[in-house]
DNA sequence: ATTTTAATTTTTGTATACAAAAATATTTAT
DNA sequence: ATAAATATTTTTGTATACAAAAATTAAAAT
């Protein structure tokens, strides 16, 4: 929170990455209202470099912007968490693709150790590894745009995990799935390798919006929100 | 040029639209640097609003923001046209495959109306129009991301276009491509637009790749971008 | 003459002050 | 008491001033 480096320009970024983490994390929940003045207080500076930040995330679909309005953090909802999933089925096993004959073993087994780690994980920081064991595949695909795509879809994806991993029998099974994937690129099975990693967001998407469904059942019958706050 | 509207807040927006259209049409050349207290005087405001409208070009891939540096328009070059063609032909077919159940006669009469205007229109306004029409098709494809998407490799893809349509011959086959898309769409045979879809994507990706080499052999031949300026 | 270093200028980043819009509270009329 | 209108407060947008970084120019050393 403490203003830790003072150095011009590099202030927006890291208050943009720490604004990231809590609302990625939901220690900022979905429909927050961010006044400029207390994020400024907040970080211990001026609203300048506060809504330098908010541009950043708004281009992250992290919060929108109105104008005239208080930034707000986006919200979520099951369609949207569906068509960011269906976007990605389409764009990873692209990238994975490509990355397939650049993967050397050294990539190969930096994503093992993630996957190693990721398992005796807890549940705050499985899904942030969860997005670095995918990151880590498709690294070498050699396609400046199509990762930085992936990277903004896989950050609004670790928000909808971090909301709806709570209980762990999805979890267990995403593990299989990422050795299985793992075996397909030690492989170099491309063919392979992409249609489990379709299958595997897939059913990460079936999953979750299942258990959408739960717990709008119990919470309120009629909205669609899950934190409409 | 001038301060047509002084509403607070839309000048921002306002500011970025016509700094988007002077980049897109090619009048701020690749690799411009964009100097703040000259873009401030040019739109008769403060550099508040133009680093806000630096930041939105910025989402939109037209300009490289980096930190205590001037902005950049940034650079063509024929792997990144290559790449956004790719990412273009599996998003807007997806996209389309959505819009087809929804498709209206109405959409699709509209769609005609700007196909027409785009066969008898100057090579300014060619890009503009090809631009409208696909997004007239996939609109209702009920996806706002994926929408967000393609919009975004839309107006990289316009960049290019604008730049390599001088000559034309790929006009010329890219409305026929068009008119037969619409058939298909009207017979609302999804397979066969979608096919046709990924195909004419894939055409224009080619013949201006073509271009861009026989381009680059004749400027300079060791070198890469279209405009290192 | 060339390279290195230092001084100067230019340009961006941030803080603060003021203006415009939105939200809230208050008043007034019914 | 309720609803509409008005006044007040809050919050965002913009302009300006100053600080820090980068780029440029000038000077010095080799």
């Amino acid at each position: 929170m403490a203003k830790t480096s003072t150095r011009n320009g590099a202030r927006t970024l890291q208050i943009a990455e720490e604004l990231r983490q809590s609302i990625v994390r939901g220690e900022l929940a979905p429909g927050t209202v961010l006044r400029q003045e207390d994020l400024a207080k907040r970080f211990e500076t001026s609203r300048t470099p506060i809504r330098d930040s908010l541009r950043l995330l708004e281009r992250q679909g992290l919060v929108s912007v109105p104008t005239n309005k208080g930034a707000e953090v986006t919200l979520l909802n099951a369609d949207d968490f569906a068509e960011i999933s269906e976007m990605r089925a389409l764009a990873e096993p692209l990238a994975l693709r490509h990355a397939i004959p650049n993967l050397t073993n050294r990539h190969l087994e930096v994503a093992e150790r993630i996957q190693a780690k990721a398992e005796t994980a807890s549940v705050e920081t499985f899904s942030d590894l969860n997005k670095a064991f995918h990151a880590s595949l498709v690294a070498p695909c050699n396609r400046p745009r199509l990762l930085a795509h992936l990277a903004s879809l896989s950050d609004l994806n670790e928000r909808y995990l971090s909301y709806a991993v709570t209980t762990l029998d999805y979890v267990a099974r995403s593990h299989d799935e990422h050795r299985e994937l793992l075996q397909a690129c030690f492989a170099r099975n491309a063919d392979q390798a992409c249609s489990l990693l379709e299958q595997h967001i897939n059913d990460a998407k079936n999953s979750l919006l299942a258990r959408m469904q739960d717990a709008r059942a119990v919470i309120h019958d009629g909205g669609y929100d899950i934190c409409p706050s």
